[in-house]
This record gives structure tokens, C-alpha cells and sequence, in this order.
DNA sequence: GTGAAAGCGCTAACAG
DNA sequence: CTGTTAGCGCTTTCAC
């Protein structure tokens, strides 16, 4: 149906050696010769197969991306950055969305595997570290993106989370806000760092908390949400809350309207990402910004340059999170400082 | 690196060619023979080369969609539900993000023919029919989800998005408003037919509009906030918009409030895809819902279908929308009636 | 039941 | 400069 080389050469009255190498631009070939071949390409609308290349030890220029789901907006925009790069580097990607279940990774590294990826990029939260070092002994480079696992020796691109954490809640302190809670994303590494940034933040400014403060739960609106009512009926609540991503924080922004707090006039809530959600929500959140633009380009560019064998040893980048104000938190007003005198 | 077939079968000490029909599960194997190549497998962690088994003539068992913007999340909730999909029925997916790019969407064309996928869906927005007719004319099977193409005839399955608008604009005519305007995606067939769908319901349920009351524009949260903003400032403004999606929605809802109108009490928005977006603003936004799960799985379960030559006639199959109500739309207040007389 | 061998579309020496 | 040829890993007749 497609045409192959052997239809390009026939009709170019040439070897399929030659067209091979017009095609790859290489050896030594003839101005005219390449010209006409290069026609006829044109005129087949012929394709060169990847497939029969990369048997010939060419690679496939395919890498396979891990994620665990892509309705989840963080998830989505790191894969489509990710997606943008491996293009602009020649490179296609397929998406495998793990759901988190054990079975589903395993089932999908042995796809790649049969696919013969050039590489493999596994964003956050895969879970079976065998299944990882079984790839790298197979010789196929792996990458990994906001998820360390520091037993492995692998190339690592990922936020500071720690500094994210005690960022978030320095933040929060600076606005005169003395009771803080955080509210995380349960059983998730990143998240514990988000945590220990949280907890060294608040012993820093000598503020008060103990572990009724920080609630792990399930990382959806509701988690957030519930969590927040329990911690607003406190006998001493929070006056703002510290969530670990923007669902949560969505969470936390709907749980305190219903207790009718303005936010940010009567509670502030600060988020970690700066997905989406960030801007949409209302009011728009003050958040934690991971650069997930970044942070995709560079794991693919990473990924890429193992694959062609340039780098020496593995790199581990940990890039750095920042602050970015918008109308979820504010001041604490005076009469509550007063309050909490 | 990888083991091949040739390995597993001098391990297993049998030829290549039962090795074959072990793996495909074909011609007449023994069954001890079967046992231990089996094993042998096993202990090699061989997995077949897709590559070299397509290039006998089977398929890649890969499908490539293109899709308009992954951030959006209407597009990252069909990919998710396509990809899984694809994922039960065998196949992976190569995901490409034109970003509305005739470049791209011809780049992409091209990769998809060289790396051979079994067939493509194009999810929206797709603007060179001739790369189409191109694909199908090599043999290649094509879908398109969220888009009808009418002069070709392939298979699509898509929303009907006639009907949605039109239930959008009677619901809220149901609900006493009088003056519903409708702010619209710019150039999108899909958007063309919703604005229809308003104008027949206006019409049927006698009441006044015209021109000034319809707004195409980019879609973009502030693209909807302008909008609304000058259709609030009209003499007689509208009581409640139709956005032709939930960024736009969530545009509305941000102008009309900082228009200090309380929404739904003095205001109604609906929207229209009832992605993540419409539970997780505030108010939640009533909206058309379109069966994203349902259009996902449906597209790659025809694509595959005519993959397998299993299909006679293309399908052209057109799911009904659904009117979900949440919080941002309400029964116009007698008061305001009154106002209108 | 099992294996030898041709061939899928392409690349990479190696000749000429 | 250009062509011949031997694979790459696998499937598929066709013999045995």
C-alpha cells in the first residue's frame, strides 16, 4: 500500500543503496542523482519506514511516558510539555496512564519494552522499583520526574518540594498568620517532603502546631474539603492552610465558604503546582509554582542525551519552587491577631 | 542487549520457527515443548521485537491521535479515556499536539506514516482535509472524534452539539430568563452548531435577540470575561450567559462577579463539555455534558474495528448531550421579571 | 510436531 | 559516485 525504498529506487532507476542514502544524507551521492531521488520521493509521497530502520539498529525515536493520570491537571500539563520537547527533538512519545495500579506498570513496561523505546520516562509515583532496575539492566536509558528514589542511580528532574513546603508556609507566617495547617497528599514522597518544609518552616518562626494540624488524605477535592471542616471546628482553628496541590486547595477554599470565611479576608489558603486550577479557581490562589514547563523539557532533553550516549554520569536536577501571590491569602487582620492575642 | 528469538531458542535448544508458534500461539507445538520454551522466556525475560513482527506484515498495534492542546482539559480528559481504552484493546497511543498548527499537523501526519500506526484519530479541529484524504488514500485507517468532516466520509463520533446548545438556551428560558446571550469559541464547526442550537431555541421559545447578544472569541478564560463584561454594560443586559465551554463559563462567572453579581441569585452561566473544570469552580457550573468516556472508548473501538477490516460501512455515530445541572444557574427572581415586564 | 528458508524494508560495509 | 549483499528479529509457507 505505502511505498517502500524498492519502489523509490525502481522508479529513480537507482539502487536502493543510493536512495537509502539520500535519505539519510549520508555517502557520497551524485547532485543529480539526489535531486531526481528526492522527486520521486516527493511523487510517492513515499515514507520511510521507522520500523524496518530501527531493526537495523537505528533507534526508534520513541519514548514512553509514565504517568498516573492525565485527567489530573498537573499530570496533563507536564505531559504535554514533555510531549511539545520529544517532538522538537525528533522524538514521539507514548502515554501510559498508570492509575497507580501495580498491575498496569508492569503491563506497560513490557509494552515499551516489546516496542523497543528508545527510553522511558516515569512521572511520579511508580511504584515497583524492580520493574526499573530490571529496564536499566536491559540497557534502556530511564528518567525520572518529580519522584526521587535515591537507591537507584538514575536521571532525576524534580521541584524542590522540601523548599516548597517551608516556602508555602514561611508565606503564610510573614502575613502574621500564627495557626497554620497543612493539608497533604497522602502516602506520596513528594508530599512528605512538602511536609517536613512545612513542619521546619513553622519551628523557624517559633510557631505553634501539632500533628491535629496536618491531615494526609486522599488527594481530591473532597480529601480537601472534609479535612478542612475538621480542621475549622477545632476549638482553635487555623486562620490559614497550607495545601499540598491545587485540588486540595480547591478543597480547602470550598469547606471554609461553607463556614462562611471570606477568603482571603478571613482565611488564606495557599496551593503547590500552579496548574490550571490556579488561575481558575476563585479566588485565584496563591501557590507554589513548580516550573513544569521546565521540568518536562529538561527530563526529555535528559532522557535524549543518555539515549545518544553523551552523558557521562546521571544527572540529578532539582529545580527550584517559587512563590506566586494572587488573592487567596492576605494579611491577617488585626482584630484577629487581637483575638489570638 | 534485549534478548532476541534466536536466543530463546538456543536456550531452549528448538528452532526459531517454534519459538514463533509458541509466541503467537499457532500451528501444532507439544505440549512439553510449549513448556519449556515458555520458561525459557520467562527466564530470559524476552519480549518479542513488535518492530521485527510488524515488519512481517502484522500491525504496530499503535494508534495515533491528534489533539488540539493537552492543557486543555477537556482534550486531556478524551485523550485519557481513548488511551485507556486503546490500552485494554492492545494498542498504545502516540499522542500529538498540533496547537492548532497546520505545520504541525502535517509534521505529525508524516511521523505517524513512518513510524507506521495502524490508524489515527484526529480529535478536533483538524484543518487539512487534504492530509486526510492523503492517509485514507495510503490505506490508512482514520476516525475523527469532535468533528465532522461531511464531504469525507469517515468514521466520527462526536457530540451532538446542535442539540446541546439548544437545550443550554431552553433550559435557561425554562428557568423565566429573556434576555440569554451566548459567548462562542471562535471558528470551531462544533461551536457554529451550538450558536445554532441557541438561535432555534431563542426563536422557539419568542424570545428577542439579535446579533449584539452573540459573541465569538478566542477561547480563553479572559476571552469570556471581556464578553461578558461588554454585554453587561449593554443597556438592557443579559440575565444569564451560554458559554460554548467551561473556560469561557468560568470567564462569565468572574466578569458578572466583578460586576457584583451573585451567581446564580442576580445571574446564570451555563457551560457546555462538563470537564473537571465545571465541578471545581465556584459556584459549580450547571452545564451540557458531553459523554467524554463514552466518545473516547467509542472512537477507538471503530478505529479498531476498521483496523481488524471487521467494518462494512464507515460509522457516523452522534451522542447526545446531556443537561447537567449544579449551582450557577437559578429561576430569574420575581423582581427582576417584573424589571423586564 | 518441528525446522529450513525466504522475505518484510532498511542500513552499512564493501566492491567497483 | 553507485550498487551488491549481508543482516536486523520475526512470520510464514513448505518440507520432513
Amino acid at each position: 500500500m505505502q511505498p517502500t525504498i524498492y519502489d523509490v529506487a525502481k522508479k529513480a532507476g537507482v539502487s536502493i543503496a543510493t536512495v537509502s542514502k539520500v535519505i539519510n544524507n549520508n555517502g557520497r551521492i551524485g547532485k543529480e542523482t539526489r535531486k531526481k531521488v528526492l522527486k520521486i520521493m516527493e511523487e510517492l509521497n513515499y515514507q520511510p519506514s521507522v520500523l524496518a530502520s530501527a531493526l537495523t539498529g537505528k533507534r526508534t525515536e520513541t519514548i514512553g511516558v509514565l504517568i498516573p493520570d492525565l485527567t489530573n491537571p498537573f499530570f496533563a500539563e507536564i505531559t504535554a510539555s514533555m510531549e511539545e520537547r520529544a517532538h522538537e527533538r525528533g522524538f514521539s512519545v507514548v502515554i501510559c496512564s498508570t492509575k497507580d495500579s501495580e498491575e498496569k506498570e508492569a503491563k506497560y513496561i513490557s509494552l515499551l519494552l516489546r516496542k523497543k523505546v528508545d527510553g522511558c520516562i516515569l512521572a511520579s509515583r511508580f511504584k515497583q522499583v524492580g520493574l526499573i532496575e530490571n529496564m536499566v539492566k536491559q540497557g534502556i536509558p530511564v528518567a525520572l520526574t518529580s519522584q526521587d528514589i535515591p537507591a537507584l542511580n538514575l536521571n532525576t528532574v524534580s521541584v524542590d518540594d522540601y523548599k516548597g513546603g517551608y516556602k508555602a508556609t514561611a508565606y503564610l507566617g510573614s502575613l502574621g498568620h500564627k495557626k497554620i495547617a497543612m493539608i497533604a497528599e497522602k502516602n506520596v514522597r513528594s508530599s512528605h517532603e512538602r511536609i517536613k518544609g512545612y513542619v521546619d518552616a513553622m519551628i523557624e518562626m517559633d510557631l505553634p502546631f501539632d500533628d491535629t494540624l496536618i491531615r494526609e488524605v486522599e488527594p481530591t477535592v473532597t480529601g480537601g474539603e472534609q479535612a478542612t471542616e475538621e480542621l475549622l471546628s477545632l476549638k482553635e482553628p487555623p486562620t490559614a492552610i497550607f495545601a499540598g496541590n491545587e485540588i486540595l486547595a480547591i478543597g480547602v477554599s470550598r469547606a471554609a465558604r461553607s463556614f462562611q470565611l471570606d477568603i482571603p479576608n478571613d482565611f488564606s489558603v495557599i496551593g503547590f503546582d500552579n496548574t490550571l486550577l490556579a488561575t481558575i479557581c476563585d479566588p485565584p490562589l496563591t501557590t507554589i509554582a513548580q516550573p513544569i514547563e521546565q521540568i518536562g523539557k529538561q527530563i526529555v532533553d535528559i532522557l535524549i542525551s543518555e539515549i545518544n550516549g553523551e552523558l557521562g554520569n546521571k544527572q540529578r536536577i532539582m529545580l527550584p519552587p517559587e512563590l506566586v501571590i494572587r488573592k487567596s491569602t492576605k494579611e491577617l487582620s488585626i482584630g484577629k491577631r487581637l483575638d489570638e492575642g
